[in-house]
DNA sequence: ATGTAC
């Protein structure tokens, strides 16, 4: 293995240009796509490689079960069960540990034709529009049961083709008014789907309209960012992605309600001596619902990221001079993809990414290729790239710049330096941080330290690393303007 | 990673 680790146990950056060729016993290929600049754990790696006992653990239940590739992602970095960054392809068997906790987390943009220049005068304005309709109540969605089979079934195309009550109100407004159009999210095809409903008990009907619109915790947020620099200006001019302009991103997942469709395919999937996560072979009798779990959850969280999404639109439009951002006016979505999640490929071959996100090479249906959103720290720019679709990284990049701190190392951040950090970024909160009691803002501000710039890496490296490994085209920086985080 | 607000 080219991989060379420092005495403190850190792998040192291959000199030579990504990837580096991991050797295993399995003979299955392996490529780890890393740089100088970027520092992995040794750790990391290890757990990595050992997920590669798949292959021969599979074999043993049938000989045609196989793990084709694997691939390590610029962010790699230890977690559990299996690193964050990964991209496993198998044949004839999933390993549904291997998705990450949120099954169909995943990255939204939108554009918004506004120039940044005219919001700026407008910020405090949009603050507190933004503070009301995500935390203060203004965000009630009642949906029928249809409705919400028809998100999971189909997602957000399905939704707006439902029937709608008359006189239904509330958030539903926002879609109703908004017409996203086709969605880039289309990917997913229908599963069986016969027993999507048997999924919206008493209870999960309940909890459905107060999960949607929620961002979510930890490292999900949403995002006003202005367009800082087109840095491919062919790709962000076909995109219609303008320097100046305002953009909205989400960063986002299944919710508490995906859990349920995790939890389904954990339950199928069984231990195998020597195999380091539980199997399940695709071909098991008795688990027809195992693509209706896997697209339903992605449906519910890619349509979660269109109502965020609609939730900054609203606000903007009502902390903006009349006139200014009118409900007609276009705002459609760039990019919506999943960087945890399971991809069947339709011929048994199912390619798993846990923190890894696809980014395909141009196409017919994405000339420039696929759209691929690389979101920096709380305060850092985040980036818009367009896929190579690498076929050592089996067409995957990073999903954003890496964990650098453990959480607990993260909180040891004094807390004047964390105020020292947020003073110079608009973060829109649940609770005012100024006026909360102090037993609370001592969990918000704890919340915020794990998320502080600090315990990540820096992106550029990463973003340099995609584009010298051929893993992604840099197409546009974008700089925050006014952050949404859940705490 | 997981309702919201305190």
């Amino acid at each position: 293995m080219n991989v060379h680790f420092s005495a403190q146990g850190e792998a040192l950056s291959p000199t030579h240009l990504s990837p580096t060729t991991l050797a295993h016993a399995s003979g299955v290929p392996a490529h780890l796509f890393a740089s100088p600049e970027v520092p992995i754990e040794r750790s990391a790696l290890r757990d990595a490689l050992r997920l590669l006992d798949l292959h021969a653990a599979a074999r043993t239940l049938d000989p045609a079960l196989r793990v084709e590739a694997l691939a390590l992602t610029p962010d790699l970095h230890r977690a559990s069960p299996a690193p964050v960054g990964t991209a496993l392809l198998t044949r004839g068997f999933l390993t549904p540990h291997l998705i990450g906790n949120d099954l169909g987390c995943g990255m939204r943009l939108h554009l918004t034709g506004l120039r940044a220049d005219d919001l700026r005068p407008h910020l405090d304005a949009l603050e507190r529009e933004l503070r009301a309709v995500f935390f203060q109540g203004r965000r009630s969605l009642s949906l029928t049961g249809r409705q919400r089979e028809a998100l999971l079934r189909g997602g957000v195309p399905e939704l707006l083709a439902a029937p709608r009550p008359a006189g239904q109100r509330g958030l539903w407004d926002l879609l109703g008014a908004q017409e996203p159009g086709p969605d880039p999210q289309v990917p997913f095809v229908h599963g069986q789907l016969d027993g999507v409903q048997d999924w919206l008990g008493a209870r999960e009907q309940a909890s459905f309209d107060t999960q949607l619109g929620s961002v979510g915790g930890g490292n999900h947020f949403v995002e006003v960012q202005e367009v800082a620099a087109a840095l491919d200006r062919h790709a962000a001019y076909a995109w219609g992605v303008r320097p100046g302009e305002v953009v909205v991103m989400v960063h986002s997942g299944s919710l508490g309600f995906g859990h349920l469709f995790r939890a389904q395919l954990r339950t199928w999937a069984r231990a195998v001596p020597g195999a380091p996560l539980p199997l399940l072979p695709a071909d098991r009798p008795g688990v027809p619902g195992v693509l209706d779990a896997l697209h339903a959850a992605a449906h519910l969280a890619s349509g979660n990221r269109l109502v965020l999404a609609c939730m900054v639109r609203s606000a903007l439009g009502r902390a903006l001079p009349p006139g200014m951002l009118t409900d007609d006016q276009p705002f459609p979505a760039l990019s919506d993809a999943p960087h945890n999640f399971i991809w069947s490929a339709g011929d048994g071959r199912w390619l798993h990414r846990k923190g890894a996100t696809p980014a395909a090479a141009p196409g017919a249906q994405a000339p420039h290729g696929e759209p691929v959103l690389i979101p920096g720290s709380m305060g850092d720019f985040s980036y818009l790239l367009a896929g190579q679709g690498h076929p050592l990284a089996l067409g995957s990049a990073s999903h954003g710049a890496g964990r650098r701190q453990p959480r607990g190392a993260a909180m040891r951040l004094s807390d004047a330096d964390l105020r020292r950090v947020l003073e110079t970024l608009r973060v829109v909160t649940p609770i005012d941080l100024r006026a909360a009691r102090a037993d609370i803002r001592a969990r918000a501000l704890s919340a915020l330290k794990q998320e502080a710039p600090g315990a990540y890496k820096a992106v550029t490296p990463i973003i340099d690393t995609h584009a010298r490994a051929g893993l992604a085209r840099p197409v546009a920086a974008l700089r925050p303007l006014l952050t949404i985080k859940s705490l």
